[in-house]
DNA sequence: TGTATGGATATTTTT
DNA sequence: TATCCATACA
């Protein structure tokens, strides 16, 4: 049996396309990532294409890693030669070899949204820009539309004259890039600018990765904005040996799951692709292996309201399944306290396990009162997003200690950490040290290092020669050979007192801190150990910086995941919750009362849709008719995408009669649109008020997975054609195949699927 | 220089 | 409600 026999024709006329430009159109479920991991194979092993001219590309380092996973484990001997890779580490990467030839060092360091906006303070200090006119964050916007578009400074200012605001906007771009420059940093938005420009200046290294680069993958395609299209139409557009553009350039992706918009995601990308690259075969992806019938016929319902887009109907071959549920609760309190009973009941009663479990919400500020219950009622969760671990303080602090030993250049981080922990150096020594390292035009950690000849500075100076001295001490033993990274943490952190401080300090929080801080000298030993060049304190700020919350999603762990709607997307769970399901909230009220509320809704109402296909069994909505927003009590009508449900798909669920008034809940809250939407007839079906039973929140036993056809079971050791004999740890049942848990002695853990992976059991 | 206090301010955020 | 920031004071 071929691996390709394991396709539909739609996903096998995908995989065997030869040569040209390809748009996939594939619905949530339908299995995209396997077939761009089938097309990387079958180009390999069928079309003799040289694994390292393939690039793939995709948003999330967590998608990325999977990718990258997965084609190990079905593509023989070279898969590490395929380029599988971020957006953004993949311009990190050219970069670093090539950047010096638009004028930066190749060691510059890479500025995250917080360090942007630190930046971005200093530029309207110095130029006088009243922020309450004016805020940080809306000049950093205009910023990124500027760079997005590949607008340059000059440019901006050109286009701006003559108008006032506009003009401001200008000089404070200038003034950004100028110190970044100067930091020798570089941020997001640079980094895919800088990587075309970098293109469109030196021909010679964009026909080198042209020539690399022969057949291209691009996941997500309908998030990219336009400087990624232009990255990959330059990547795509190289000769071959007959001197004509091929573009092989495969792109996957569904208009409908475009929910980036605010991020300059442009839909446009993906629906006029077809002009963009002529002669592009298109291939719809319908089938959903994901969800049941019910489901997946709600998100249709819902979907179909929307204008402009790509016709196309997901079908499953999969079970009706349970309707889906909707219950409208009196308050947020009591919503969030029913999901959190019904979600302990699930666990408790049947073959259920924590992480079968997902809450989902328009708005991080939503976890709050959710988490509260989960605590009160010892569900294990995890809550990804709202503070990304990386962003923490402590966290940044160390960082920031890391980036000064690596890169003295890096003023932000220098300025960090001068007073952290206090040596008693305040505002005014930084402002003169900075105003010198001005003047000079040296860093600031170089003006430092002269602080005795700094004029104003004789009281202070005492205290800047111990924090240099130390920087200097910790620079030079990182030098020394044989010394570790990790020794080099653990010096910060001792010579510091930073953890002294901490543990004096003995409060939970500093507890708290205290744990971050010991993860991420795991993560740093993790690297250490794993990484494939010689370990580098810059390989580990570089990747520490391109990381964020979502990646860190472990599917092993045994507990409900709670996550906004956008970072559930590319996620999938057998029982989902969604809630806040209200007017002003889902859609929100920044929508309704847009500028163009047409087309903030259908982006809302995107998001709806990626919220009801990430479910597998059971979608339950809920909505709240009081609701505490920020201090104040709102009252909201269920939201609209409810209504956009016909009411024979849903089953209504009446919450908590003990308080609920009928004839209140029908009249007011419900749109007059669809009268009667509530379904009274059916009794509810939630738990028992009160419902506390007990529980710890230990693991629970995975059911015996049947074996059926498999001649191995766990325990038993089996042999793999590439990595060797390893011992099987886990078997789970995935669509038509197993997926394979085995432990390979020289290769580690691989997760495999039995169909491809022809593991033979030894004795 | 460090802390206290009032006041503004508030979606979503793959990197 | 909670958080962040600037300014005022000790």
């Amino acid at each position: 049996m071929s691996i390709y026999d394991t396709l539909n024709p739609e996903q096998k006329r995908a995989v065997l396309h030869d040569k040209g430009p390809l748009l996939i159109l594939a619905g949530a479920g339908s299995g995209k990532t396997r077939v761009l991991t089938h097309r990387i194979a079958y180009l390999i092993e069928e079309r003799d294409v040289n694994p390292w001219n393939i690039l793939a590309i995709t948003f999330t380092n967590k998608a990325a890693r999977e990718m990258r996973e997965r084609v190990d484990n079905i593509v023989g001997y070279g898969s590490e030669n395929i380029w599988v890779s971020t957006f953004h580490s993949t311009c990190v990467r050219i970069l670093r070899r090539f950047i010096e030839s638009i004028g930066y060092s190749r060691s510059f360091t890479i500025y995250d949204t917080d360090d942007q906006k630190t930046l971005m303070r200093e530029v309207c200090k110095f130029l006088n820009i009243d922020t309450k006119k004016m805020n940080e964050r809306s000049i950093l916007s205009v910023i990124s539309r500027a760079k997005d578009e590949m607008i340059s400074p000059e440019e901006f200012a050109l286009q701006a004259q003559g108008d006032y605001q506009q003009t401001k906007y200008a000089q404070a771009y200038s003034e950004y890039q100028k110190r970044l420059k100067a930091s020798n940093a570089l941020d997001f938005d640079d980094l895919l600018y800088k990587t075309v420009e970098l293109f469109q200046t030196n021909k010679e290294a964009l026909l080198y990765y042209q020539n690399r680069f022969r057949y291209i993958m691009v996941d997500e395609y309908q998030d990219t904005n336009n400087v990624q299209f232009q990255l990959i139409h330059l990547l795509a557009s190289g000769l071959n040996e007959y001197g004509e553009r091929e573009y092989n350039l495969c792109v996957v992706g569904d208009d409908d799951q475009s929910i980036y918009k605010f991020r300059g995601a442009n839909i446009y990308n993906i629906l006029n692709f077809e002009k963009a690259f002529p002669n592009t075969t298109v291939i719809k992806l319908e089938q959903n292996y994901r969800s049941t019938k019910s489901i997946l016929n709600a998100a249709n319902e819902v979907i179909c309201n929307n204008q402009g887009r790509k016709d196309k109907t997901l079908w499953t071959e999969n079970e009706e399944g349970e309707p889906v549920q909707f219950t409208q609760y009196e308050t947020d309190f009591e919503e969030a306290d029913s999901i959190t009973s019904e979600i302990q009941h699930l666990v408790n009663t049947g073959k259920i396990n924590y992480n079968d479990i997902a809450i989902l919400y328009r708005t991080n500020a939503q976890s709050r009162l959710l988490e509260e219950k989960l605590i009160l009622k010892n569900i294990p969760y995890k809550i990804i997003g709202s503070v990304n671990f990386y962003s923490r303080k402590e966290i940044k602090d160390i960082l920031a200690y890391l980036k000064t030993i690596d890169n003295g250049l890096d003023n932000l981080a220098v300025k960090r950490i001068i007073n952290v922990p206090r040596r008693g150096i305040g505002l005014t020594t930084v402002d003169r040290v900075n105003d010198y390292a001005l003047q000079q035009n040296i860093s600031f950690y170089e003006a430092l290092t002269r602080a005795q000849y700094i004029p104003g500075l004789e009281r202070s100076a005492s205290k800047i020669i111990p924090f240099v001295s130390l920087i200097e001490g910790l620079k030079s033993r990182i030098q020394q050979e044989g010394y570790s990274l990790r020794e080099i943490i653990d010096d910060i952190l001792d010579a510091t007192g930073y953890l002294r401080e901490l543990e004096e300090e003995n409060s939970e929080e500093a507890q708290d801190r205290i744990e971050n801080i010991n993860e991420l000298v795991n993560k740093l030993v993790t690297y250490e150990e794993n990484s494939l060049e010689p370990p580098t304190l810059s390989g580990f700020l570089e990747e520490v910086a391109l990381v964020s919350d979502i990646d860190n999603l472990n599917e092993e762990m045994n507990h409900i995941v709670l996550m906004t709607l956008h970072s559930a997307k590319g996620l999938e769970f057998p029982y989902v919750y969604l809630c806040g399901m209200e007017e002003g909230i889902f859609p929100g009220y920044m929508s309704i009362f847009a500028d163009n509320p047409v087309e903030e809704i259908e982006e809302e109402r995107r998001l709806c849709y990626v919220g009801f296909t990430r479910a597998m069994k059971r979608l339950s909505l809920t909505a709240a008719k009081q609701r505490m927003i920020r201090g104040e009590t709102q009252y909201n009508k269920p939201s609209r995408f409810i209504n956009e449900i016909p009411r024979y798909m849903i089953k209504m669920n009446t919450a908590s009669p003990r308080k609920v008034q009928f004839s209140k809940m029908s009249n007011d809250s419900i749109s007059d649109k669809s009268p009667g939407i509530l379904d009274f007839d059916k009794p509810a079906s939630k738990p028992q008020a009160g419902y506390r039973p007990y529980y710890t929140a230990e693991t629970k036993q995975f059911e015996g997975t049947k074996m059926g056809t498999l001649d191995y079971g766990v325990g038993d050791s089996v042999k793999h054609v590439k990595f060797g004999v390893g011992i099987v740890t886990d078997i789970t049942k995935g669509g038509k195949d197993y997926e394979v848990t085995v432990d390979f002695p020289k290769f580690g853990i691989k997760k495999l699927l039995s169909t491809f992976a022809n593991l033979i059991k030894i004795d």
